[in-house]
DNA sequence: TATGAATGAGCATTCATTCAT
DNA sequence: CATGAATGAATGCTCATTCAT
């Protein structure tokens, strides 16, 4: 009746819905849409499998906001580090930490969103959501490299190539990971040997 | 009944293992263990998906048959390539250039390997097997990598760092290849430049 | 606490036990007991669908409620036209005029007691109520079709067909009242000249 | 492999169909669409539930298909008795004769459409299909009944309510066979009298 | 051998019921 | 008392696996 325990209400189900999240995230990029089970990510949220339906239709739902979680924080990470200082090699550095830095925390980003364009049972619109994303990401990679490039900082090979190869150096980084928690990724300086003239 | 007979039997019994194996790899390496269906993989080879049981025992050995396969191409790749002649650089090169040219026909062995390591159900032999195969991998290209550094054609970084790095940039490309099927992977001149001094 | 306000408390819950009763009939003869959901007579009577079980301690007593009270009106209605004044035959007709009148108000009630004749997971001392409620209206239908023989106002088939005739003509017509809510009933004429000479 | 095998493989089939359907029609009319389980139907038919989805590829359309069959059973009744010779009159008696027969046989055709009417997650094409044999059932006893008027054998009441009253009877006497397997239906002289002079 | 009918274990989802607030 | 979050049993449906033909 009194406010304050209906926010707490309120704040509580936020807390469980990124709780189940979270969960998600890990369950997901681990097994695939088809092979995680809800009962998984509800055990790994401390929840009962029925709640899981409080608050998600149902396990579409569910993938599709975890994933779309993903998109989103690659996006945020991507223009914030745009609108850093420095010269375009030195944003460029930047994001490559920032990529391997978040593998040690969430190695899931990466593999949800392959797991998401490969995997079957993904609705439509989540499909196309990535195809956007991919695209985003590469037309900002691209502008930087040849900002670098006009700069003289950034070897003059075709700027969507090295953009291409970049991205796959970080996901393959993040599948290693995935593969063997154990190992440790290679140091940010031999990433970025791709670019620098 | 007739010799003749017999061999044919034998012929056809070996052809149809191996349509079964190449249909397990497109469909496994694409759904995953989980998600992948016995039926589909039957459909592939053109067959009932109850004669699949009697070449496989079951659905994890057709799986374990097509990663021992996969690991099988890799390894023999890679140990062609070390004997090959010219410098540790040229040899590198040549590896990377087989394996991105892997990717247009076969881009699925490496994406199986990954669904291997990161499934549910797959047996610890299975398991056991990819980690020494990894172990072997990394023993061979830092063998290489090494020898390159010592002949100054390789950048003197920890050569632990270059092969994992390598192998991360192949891994990556394998996936968007599977991602973005129309997509051209980066020029081998771009991989190479993680190790060119 | 004050004895107008514990009246008032008292006066709510019976208005919301009737509230949910109604909406428990319309609920259960539309769907039947199986497909029946709590929620969706909880939300019918307005009320939260916890609430439910202060009034009625599971869904099967919420049932046999809502059950009761429908022959508990069938009866009352029997037992009214019993005692008007008129022939037998003039009694007959106000019942069968009562009836339609009363499928136009309330349809449900006889949906409900062939749903709880039918049902699943109905409790055997409602199933024995109901047999009981039977036997007894064709006991009265049945003595009344016999005094309108005896004074030559009614047919003379056997009483119990006619009897039977009769209601089976009558839950007919529920029913249809059901199926298409437009339609209009046939008129009482044609419904008593399955009795009249 | 030989023609005879491939016959009663299928013979089979059809004979599992049947007994499917047959099965259906009994549990769902007893219990509607949302309480009949498969796995109900399945035992009725002896065998497992998985084999259901063998004939059928859901519920509903295992729903739909027996519905329609009653519904055919139905139309065929109606137009076999349609050409039968006599007065109007006779039809209309061989007509209620017919159907109070099929009672005893399988009182479950008219249930079933009670229930698909009625019912919840019913497909609209079923629906629609229900709302035109309705109106051609309507029709074509309407036109009997505008026929034997003109003869004089029929009494001269609004002939769409003495359809309607028909109809009415004999569901509610479908429906009280349900009910009260013991008892016997009311003659068909009984019937009858709702139409004669 | 080859087929596909048959079985049943397993998972997504629903919903009656409970209970903390 | 009133709410709706939480639980888990039940049910539709899928699919690996077996086996009669």
């Amino acid at each position: 009746m009194c406010p304050r325990s209906a926010e707490q209400v309120e704040q509580l189900k936020d807390e469980r819905r990124s709780a189940l999240l979270r969960a998600a995230r890990v369950v997901f990029s681990r097994k695939g849409f088809a092979a995680a089970k809800i009962a998984d990510v509800a055990a790994g949220a401390g929840i009962s499998h029925g709640l899981v339906y409080h608050y998600f239709p149902d396990k579409e739902a569910l993938f599709a906001a975890t994933v779309s979680l993903a998109v989103e924080g690659w996006q945020s990470l991507l223009s914030q580090v745009l609108e850093e200082p420095g010269t375009p090699l030195d944003r460029l550095t930047s994001l490559c930490g920032k990529m391997i830095a978040g593998l040690g925390d969430e190695p899931e980003y990466l593999l949800l969103i392959i797991q998401a364009h490969t995997g079957e049972g993904v609705p439509e619109s989540l499909r196309a959501l990535l195809q956007q994303h991919r695209r985003k990401v590469f037309e900002d990679l691209t502008t930087l490299i040849v900002e670098g490039q006009r700069a003289g900082l950034i070897v003059r090979e075709i700027p969507d190539a090295l953009a291409r190869a970049l991205l796959a150096l970080i996901q393959g980084m993040a599948i290693n990971r995935l593969i063997d928690a154990g190992e440790t990724p290679p140091p940010l300086v031999v990433v970025t040997r791709l670019l620098k003239v």
